[in-house]
DNA sequence: GATGAATGAGCGTTCATTCAT
DNA sequence: TATGAATGAACGCTCATTCAT
């Protein structure tokens, strides 16, 4: 499974994560543009022209991150095994919220996606049709097992979409005291709560 | 009331709107960093020393557009009269989708929010905050009229908030067929349909 | 002797000598290059383009002032009285290290004098040779007179004028103790006795 | 005891001394503010970039020169040796005027330091603060033998100070024959007659 | 492969001067 | 005559990228 690497090869493999790493977190700090590849150099500790070993442009950081938050991502959501709607929606929710909360570089990437047609094309090829695919597939699924009410199952997968980027913004925002002090997993615990029962009260009966 | 304005005043009162809307155009091309002033006078048609007859700098250029749109927007939410929630809320979500779509500068601004620290006590005074205030206001009451469940009304807000940001990055990031189709009202509509009633098939009886 | 002036002609050489005074003062603060037209304009309480009315650029400002000062200083050391050489020279010399201290432009000018050279025709016709001439002539009297031993007096003129500078510069650059507690006459007094007596011990008498 | 330089590290030397030689020349052609770092970089035949690889900024640049002076300069006077006073005074004011007429720059770095906090801070430690200490030194010394009489050694230093700066900037101002055709050496040697034996006539006896 | 000095186009901003009102 | 908005060339400085070592 593993491929037999030469020492030169991993030193290789391991000088590209290291600079990967320094741009994520200068590219989280300053922004795209504002991060210089000067700064990446020295957050990597290596020469500025090392980098153009590894990567043609600055852009390629960009677009190595993403590949490599995708890669980390993968299937999270078809790998949650649930036994009910309510677990399955907070899991999913708790999984992507909290990656913003990690890579604090969410508004980053939407901002260069909306400039950069190439950074557009990688993140809604690999990240959000991806994401509405699966979701739209599961949220069918519960249709036909009738544990949904049938809504038009692609607007259900962006309104999930909008409340992942509308918290993660908020995240990255920071300056929200009430979302300061909860945790993803409760916060997705209360949002299910909401999407899932409604806001309205129920003509007579209780909800769940 | 109207007060009489000579020809000279109302001249300069036009080109500084001449160039906030030059610069709003270019922002919305090309985003805050990479918009130049150089082509936002060109835009305006003006000399690119003249912006800063107006504008302290370039920063002063985007809390100017900030302003005109806090000012636009108003309180239109705290103005909309409606008989039930779902045209209430439908009727507020509308409002903001539109918005996001005639400017095109929600996530230039977000992004710029996030970096800028000047830019980040504007948004979050003038809009997050207002926004926040109004929806938990109305949430409050609709709790206590007993037409909605009693959910955390900080959190219900944010879910509003997060919903149209999510919107309204979606929508500037185009690309999506579903979304370039809907009308802002029709969306509305469907938003406000699941956030009231909620995803899962009631135990029993119907819904709406 | 003074002519009959309209009002007008008085209000228009009132409003002259405003902004010449404006620009003294800020070119003392700012130096000539960064003193801004906006600023003197500011300080003299007129527009911008009323400077020009009165003067045809920036530099005819400096030049203004200058032809003010020497007007101002006039023959001020030809018409000094005295009853002996020491006496004489202390006088002159503390006139001029006053005028230094009042205007605080002694470097600026000659800064521009240096770089300009419009400048500097003014400042060597209307200051430096008149002062040099009004001194050789009285250097050559005193020695005539047997009062001073027969050194050069052009050269003994320009070391009196490089003690002017020299002095003048140190006064305005500041930041010396010792010359900041010594008024103009006691430095007067210790630079006229050097420059008598010298500094040598005398071989056998005493001085003074 | 010198270190083996590589060709690298010799070349990257030139090439700041070539920097630094070209802003010499051209602040003392232009004057520090209207010297152009694109000037510089002209005629130090390297790309404007290139300066700010070796200097944080244009005032580096000033500052840098300074030290080199300084550094040139080093303890030029305290290394003078002299059998008589005449001939001590003689050479160090000599040694001034010549720094004076190579370098061209006194009036920008004195206009400049009085501008600058920086560099005011800069002029007054290194080279004001030095020089009056060692002529003070030495005067305080020619006292205790009893070869000077006793004049206060604070104003007789800053007598010196002031010819050196009043004749460094007549040369630079130019315009004045008799300076022009008179030789550093002899202008110091009229000078120092002048300073040690005054000008009056003795009242009886001889001077030297 | 690693280095980092060199590059130079392009940025935001300033300011003396003009001129329609 | 007084005004001050408009001008635009020119400034100091940055930074992604290249390439000789």
């Amino acid at each position: 499974m593993i491929p037999e690497q030469s020492p030169k090869a991993r030193r290789i493999a391991g000088r590209k994560l290291k600079i990967l790493d320094a741009a994520a977190a200068v590219f989280a700090d300053k922004g795209y543009q504002r991060a210089t590849t000067r700064e990446i150099a020295r957050v990597a500790d290596v020469a500025e022209g090392t980098i153009y070993n590894y990567f043609g442009n600055k852009q390629g950081l960009l677009l190595g991150i993403l590949q490599q938050i995708v890669a980390e991502t993968g299937d999270s959501i078809a790998a949650i095994e649930a036994d009910d709607v309510a677990s399955l929606v907070e899991q999913a929710l708790e999984a992507r919220l909290a990656l913003s909360k990690k890579h604090r570089m969410l508004l980053t990437f939407l901002h260069e996606a909306r400039l950069n047609p190439e950074v557009l094309t990688f993140y809604t090829t690999h990240l959000r049709d991806h994401l509405l695919e699966v979701m739209t597939e599961r949220i069918t699924i519960l249709h036909q097992l009738g544990i949904m009410r049938p809504a038009d199952a692609r607007l259900v997968a962006r309104i999930f979409l909008a409340i992942v980027i509308g918290f993660g913004v908020q995240f990255e925002l920071g300056d929200d005291a009430f979302l300061a002090e909860e945790t993803p997993a409760a916060l997705a615990r209360g949002i299910t709560d909401v999407l899932l029962n409604g806001l309205q009260k129920p003509p007579v009966g209780e909800n769940t």
